[in-house]
DNA sequence: CTGCGTGTGTATCCTGGCGCACCGACGGCA
DNA sequence: TGCCGTCGGTGCGCCAGGATACACACGCAG
């Protein structure tokens, strides 16, 4: 997970299935490129393909209102989108808003239903993803509700950055409002607190992290929980 | 869902299944009682038996640290205990307490794992079920962030009231506080709100809900909105 | 009938974030 | 070179809810 300019092309959920699963499975995956602001979702709608994040990233946003709108979850190269497929569902929650541009692997969801059936291996697999999801729901809630401003951010920033595989990021203040569910002019004085710290330094949309481990150091402790239980769900569980 | 002063002995997963899949998994179930204030599943810890309540009720509590708890989610006799088993994990990702003493349904966890494989009627069943459990976390998220305290206490009274089958609850203030994440001040504030608005009658911790549609009308639409998904996923998926 | 524990009302001060609004500044484009 | 749209800094009044603290009231037990 280290920052990098280009990134992996990789996806690590499709990394962690046994080669055969794998190489079936990427043979009915077709590569697209995600556009910035594109929208993959809508809640209520029809989901017709899964996605797998190479180095692109996707946000998932409950929609209570035009004015309430607020982040839950992030998608990139560690996860996938679609999930209620997995429940046998074929309805989006969610609002999945692409955040950054880049290339996924995408699967149409028919398909995708039968590697399932047929996978053991990928069903484990997207089972222990999808608790790692429900997990990160419930602390989301909380975290949204106990943490500062300046914290959620913090946080907010070290999971684009995971994700963007790159140190460089290109976030308006007013989108990151929208993320956090809050004011514009609360994200600038947020902002300005973390570079004043030297953690971040950002000019017009471009912000450049400084200093992961004191941006981490800033965060609420839900950054570094929630990758671990990624750590030990996926990544360790795939090695049993 | 009319209050009654028994309820039934029911649970509605259960009443959903086929007839055979329901015989067949009920003879592996037995009935225990819940007590309240018991402790069904702490963070991180194994999952051993399955639960569908039946008059009782569980509340779902993400615990950041001492001072820092919220309920996340409610599980009465509509829903069950032990997701994660849907997925193939036997952790419980959050703390489970029972907030409604009374009689539940029980299955020991590998049992219900066999039973599970067997029946494709009840993994259809309980992946929707997962999925609007996974609709209602995103959607506390928000509502948590976004409403205020008196909207929000009149959504729990309402979900509360459903569950416990009676509109007679035993809730003290600092109860609620912590449920919801707030001082116990602010609920005695937000109570007497309630309670001068001639929705709710309380006397030391006996609350009575005196005009629910009232109590509707004041809540936040969220309550409305999980009954909504409940309703489609649930209980009109019933009968395709 | 007295005492104590539990449950509730209330008060004061404090703070984070809201709503609204305005302005300055940078940068792409003509 | 000058215009304009985007982006960010700032100011002000406001309010929900936090922290802390105290007081009272009911009801059970002794």
């Amino acid at each position: 997970m280290k920052p990098s300019t280009l990134g992996p092309m990789t996806n690590h959920l499709i990394d962690s299935l046994p080669h055969q699963d794998r190489a079936s499975f990427l043979a009915d995956c077709e590569v697209v490129d995600l556009v910035f602001g594109e929208v993959l979702a809508e809640p209520g709608g029809r989901i017709s393909h899964v996605y797998f994040p190479l180095n692109s990233f996707i946000s998932l946003i409950a929609n209570l209102s035009d004015s309430e709108r607020l982040e839950v979850a992030m998608v990139g190269s560690e996860g996938m989108l679609g999930m209620p497929l997995i429940l046998g569902l074929d309805e989006s929650p969610l609002r999945a808003l692409v955040q950054g541009a880049g290339p996924a692997l995408r699967i149409p969801a028919a398909v995708f239903g039968r590697h399932l059936e047929q996978s053991p291996a990928l069903q484990a697999l997207l089972g222990r993803y999808l608790y790692v999801l429900m997990h990160q729901l419930s602390r989301v809630a909380a975290c949204t509700h106990f943490h500062q401003l300046e914290a959620r951010l913090a946080r907010w920033l070290l999971m684009t950055q995971d994700r963007a595989h790159s140190d460089q990021l290109h976030l308006t203040h007013e989108f990151l409002a929208m993320m956090l569910g809050v004011r514009r002019a609360g994200i600038t004085l947020a902002a300005m607190a973390l570079q004043t710290r030297r953690l971040i330094r950002y000019h017009r949309g471009d912000i450049t992290v400084l200093d992961r481990a004191g941006l981490i150091e800033a965060s609420c402790g839900c950054y570094a929980s929630d990758r671990r239980i990624y750590r030990q769900l996926i990544i360790e569980a795939e090695a049993p």
